[in-house]
DNA sequence: CGAAAAGTTGCAGAGTCCGCAAAACTGCTG
DNA sequence: CAGCAGTTTTGCGGACTCTGCAACTTTTCG
């Protein structure tokens, strides 16, 4: 599958990449009540009844590169040893999956700025943040002899590692932290893994 | 707060009561594409324009039930007391809220189900639980001494323990059990207390 | 009672989203 | 390479969502 490579498909590729480009740079640019699904159409050259034919709202389109996001990251975590240890599977994944440049780091704080401040927006980060956790606990369960359809297993730990990620993220682009957000990922999945115990009330 | 009980205050959140849960009844009986805000407002008997005023999208009055419950969630994680591990607390009140009669569990069923049949409205339920997480945050930041806008810790155990009920939840929907949802609510607990150890391969 | 404050409503307008059918395009096959 | 079959793009029409605004009604309180 994904490997045929003809002109069409390769085609429509390109144009829900211009899409989902255009929407999300719209977005960042001019904040995303002032996009219009007809302004996103223009600028990916395709008629606004096209943008429909690829996504059902414009939230959807913003986000769109989470979504690519996920299936990269889903076919990293495929490709890990089958014999490593899934939590360290899951952190090497994510860890990796961070871009640690300043300019991706300006970036992903725009990114998430602009996702913040528009309740829609956030709502379709999240759709798009549980397909990829329910990606995951099917690449879960078939490497750990679990079943999704039966085991809490697989979700439970995908969601945790996901959430992890995120909850550092959030907690990163508010700027309270001089740390880099690396440090925080691994801190994040460091205390869920430990099953997160009460944190000692002597500390700082 | 929340004690203002004037003839406006009541009226209002009457309204507002009204509206969610003709929403909420419409959507579960004429599946949620055929509930349109004109029909919410007439069973609920007020204006399509007066709707607006409460809810800004048909979703957000569909599950408008989640936030309800999350706020009697939140206050009864409040009245917990102070020195219970808050893992304790936490499965205590989540336990608790759950209704195990055969009525409650049709209806959540029903909900539940609902809710995956449409994309907008699974997107509103992300958000909904999104916010209840965040006040579950604070009120566990309050608790343990920990600053939700600096600490890992508060969000990470909010998130668990959120995901871990609604995992349960949906597998439990799933109807591939005869286990009551209690147990496997107290399982999912269980397992990501103890940090999600890689399962035994050899069992079942 | 009588003003101030708050809530409700209708209307107009911008915009979303979808179904449908015609037109344009791609990939084959003869 | 002509032509056909399958696919994608596009315009149009229509239903619906959502918001600002201004008038109107109701509640509150001095």
């Amino acid at each position: 599958m994904t490997v045929e490579v003809g002109l069409r498909e390769r085609k429509k590729a390109a144009t829900r990449a211009a899409l989902s480009a255009a929407a999300n740079r719209l977005a960042v640019e001019l904040g995303v009540e002032h996009v219009t699904v007809e302004a996103i159409a223009a600028a990916a050259d395709v008629s606004p009844r096209t943008f429909h034919n690829y996504f059902s709202s414009r939230e959807e389109a913003i986000v769109a590169s989470i979504v690519d996001w996920a299936d990269r990251l889903t076919d990293e975590l495929e490709k890990r040893p089958a014999d490593e240890p899934m939590w360290d599977s899951l952190q090497r994944v994510f860890l990796d999956s961070v871009d640690e440049s300043p300019d991706g780091h300006a970036r992903l704080i725009r990114q998430l700025e602009m996702i913040k401040a528009n309740p829609a927006v956030i709502a379709s980060q999240l759709s798009a943040l549980e397909t990829m956790r329910r990606r995951f606990a099917e690449t879960i369960a078939a490497r750990t002899g679990t079943d999704a359809s039966i085991d809490l297993y697989p979700h439970l730990i995908a969601g945790a590692a996901g959430h992890a990620v995120k909850t550092a993220m959030d907690l990163w682009a508010l700027g309270q932290h001089d740390r880099p957000l690396r440090d925080l990922i691994a801190e994040a999945f460091t205390l869920v893994r430990a099953g997160l115990p009460q944190p000692d009330p002597s500390r700082s």
